[in-house]
DNA sequence: AGGGATTAGTTAGTCCGGTGAACTAACTTA
DNA sequence: TAAGTTAGTTCACCGGACTAACTAATCCCT
């Protein structure tokens, strides 16, 4: 079962558990249950998730004032007995406002439902602004998206490049200019709906997570286009770091003999792997099957030690699918079953992101859902 | 602050939050406070904690009538107001017995009481014994450990080699020819106390992060003994991976034109690094500091990709320190430093083990406080 | 010396959220 | 039509934390 945790929300400081925490648990528990296994009744939501019949009327009740879940009227099927009131989550009761930052020549947004479905999508060419102008950027799009919606908005969620820490700062964004950018607290302010914002991979990795097809245990999801990314879901919830730069990979050195790198360092993982640099000694190798093949080894002896360390059970490849998806993959899955243990090995699943391009923007939607909610 | 994770205890397998867990968790919160700053008033607990005087009061009068904290009397300062009575954690109120059975030749018993402090030793020479035969003698250690025991025991914590998963069943250890033997359970019945079990590095790092230097932030502990294993502490609370076997960092292979292993596959970890290997290679080296640059610059760099990952913040060698400390320890760090990015590089510590040949013991201990007080 | 001011800790009463037991409702089966 | 079964609700209760208001013990200042 994924486990319920807030993401981005901000935890009581004292740790300290009150019966208004209680609830809200357990309304998420309801809410958990409803969005993985679909429409249920009480009497089944009750027996699903351990509270009492009382208790989840009650929250489902509450649930139903509020519009977020809806009944649905009896199954179809006949039994013994008083026949059940399905409920379920009324998917476009809120939308979700939901950004991608991650494309280095322009910002997406899109409005999402809870159910992770896009609804409406726009984008803003970049055109090389930085700094506050990128931020006044997002502040636009973000406006039109809220104008434009139809429902109300439970929250925006942001995925951004750069390292972003748990309050929604942006720490370190090269591209966007950003250092220390407050982004939630500017949008929040502006807009006054609750925001939410993360680094790009680990808005993906909770994309693919929650509408991904994830099997549960650890992932990894290990995110290519203009740089290099990952975000970590390790047991049920998103790994932050020390310093909030987990899934900080791009700029590991992989190869002491490599190509030089933007950072001033030479075989970064991105050198091998990202899409520019792979496009483009894909473009002047004589075979390229065989140059994918060896990327796939030198990546796959790279995340080895990671995936064996961590026994993860999933490794997603998220960006361009003709690249990734055949010499390369097999490369990766083979070198890390040849170099892990046969328990490690044998459960690794290495495949390509389900979710495509949307999965960054389908990702911020869920931090919203997580964070608002306690859904993931 | 540390998180109050409960390792290896049964959750309620619904997920529903009793008021009983609330006040289980409010009692693990003072306790925290307790072991983590010393002796406090109920004042002061209230404020560190953020619950009221008047729940902190009966919280600790609770626990002083269980006598696991006790009163101390007024401070030495004095300033306005009347004096508060401080209390403290009754380190010797209870006693824990911990089992280390991470040696090859034998296994290794002590009473520990809640401070850490190892109050008692024994050993049981294990001449080979496999199978049942090694499972008995450790009920054999556990019983002369509980017999001559002055004081009630809170339970028993185990540091086992191999593959251990939550429930404390030992799946895979091909030294004591265990596989899925139900360690936890056959010496819980047996005894009739709390038992938790774990992988020897998994409780090594549990004693690190509690009882060690720790600084806080991600930690990995790597052991270095007959065999090489890991255990990681992630925002706070230690992983245990897909199938329980986070840690099994020992069988990757970081060289594939390496030595051959036991394990049937060439240049894994423990051929580089486990202590045998390793004083054999010293012994024939022609520079021996050269040869523990030379390995701690592979170690480094099969490390490099995990730190990143994970934007871990310390790593701690425990294993003979006389080989670890030096020219090993130096290379390590340099390459990781070389390796990630400085956000990470910088922040990142390496130093050796602060508790010695005792961490397994100790983490151990910490095991039984975990999940029988929530302190950790 | 004596009355604030200040801080610690306790007592009394309240509120909130979940519970079990017992109810009503609505169906199938014989 | 009666019995059995399942869904959902009502009601009294309980545990645990909270607020408000108390007592206790000290310092400090006049």
């Amino acid at each position: 079962m994924t486990q319920v945790t807030p993401v981005g929300r901000q935890l009581r400081p004292s740790g300290k558990l009150l019966q208004e925490d209680a609830r809200r648990h357990h309304r998420s528990l309801l809410l958990q249950a409803l969005f993985r296994d679909g429409p249920a009744s009480r009497a089944d939501l009750a027996r699903s998730t351990g509270l009492t019949r009382v208790t989840v009327s009650d929250l489902v009740g509450e649930m139903v004032a509020e519009k977020l879940v809806e009944e649905l009227g009896a199954p179809v099927g006949s039994r013994v007995g008083k026949p059940p009131t399905l409920v379920g989550v009324a998917a476009d009761s809120t939308h979700i406002i939901a950004l991608d930052l991650s494309p280095d020549d322009r910002i997406l947004g899109a409005v999402v439902n809870l159910a992770g479905k896009v609804i409406t999508r726009t984008e803003r060419p970049l055109e090389g602004r930085h700094g506050q102008a990128a931020q006044d950027l997002v502040h636009e799009l973000a406006d039109e998206l809220i104008a434009g919606a139809t429902k109300p908005i439970l929250g925006i969620g942001v995925g951004s490049p750069g390292v972003v820490d748990a309050r929604g700062v942006v720490l370190d964004a090269p591209n966007l200019g950003w250092h220390g950018t407050a982004l939630a607290d500017s949008l929040r302010s502006r807009t006054g709906v609750p925001v939410f914002v993360a680094n790009d991979a680990n808005t993906a990795a909770l994309g693919e997570h929650t509408y991904g097809a994830a099997e549960g245990g650890g992932m990894m999801v290990l995110r290519i286009g203009t740089g290099v990314g990952a975000g970590l879901i390790l047991e049920g919830s998103l790994l932050h770091g020390h310093r909030a730069a987990a899934g900080e990979i791009g700029h590991v050195v992989v190869d002491p003999r490599g190509e030089q790198c933007a950072c001033g360092r030479t075989g970064c993982l991105e050198t091998l792997l990202a899409e520019p640099h792979l496009r483009r000694r894909l473009a002047a190798a004589a075979s390229p099957q065989r140059m994918l093949t060896e990327t796939g080894k030198r990546l796959g002896a790279a995340l080895a030690p990671v995936i064996g360390t961590l026994n993860l059970h999933e490794l997603v490849l998220s960006g361009p699918t003709e690249l990734l998806d055949g010499a390369l993959r097999d490369a990766v899955e083979k070198t890390i079953r040849d170099r892990t243990m046969p328990v490690i090995g044998d459960e690794l699943v290495v495949r390509t992101s389900t979710l495509g391009d949307d999965v960054v923007l389908v990702g911020a939607a869920v931090l919203v859902l997580a964070g608002e909610l306690g859904v993931s």
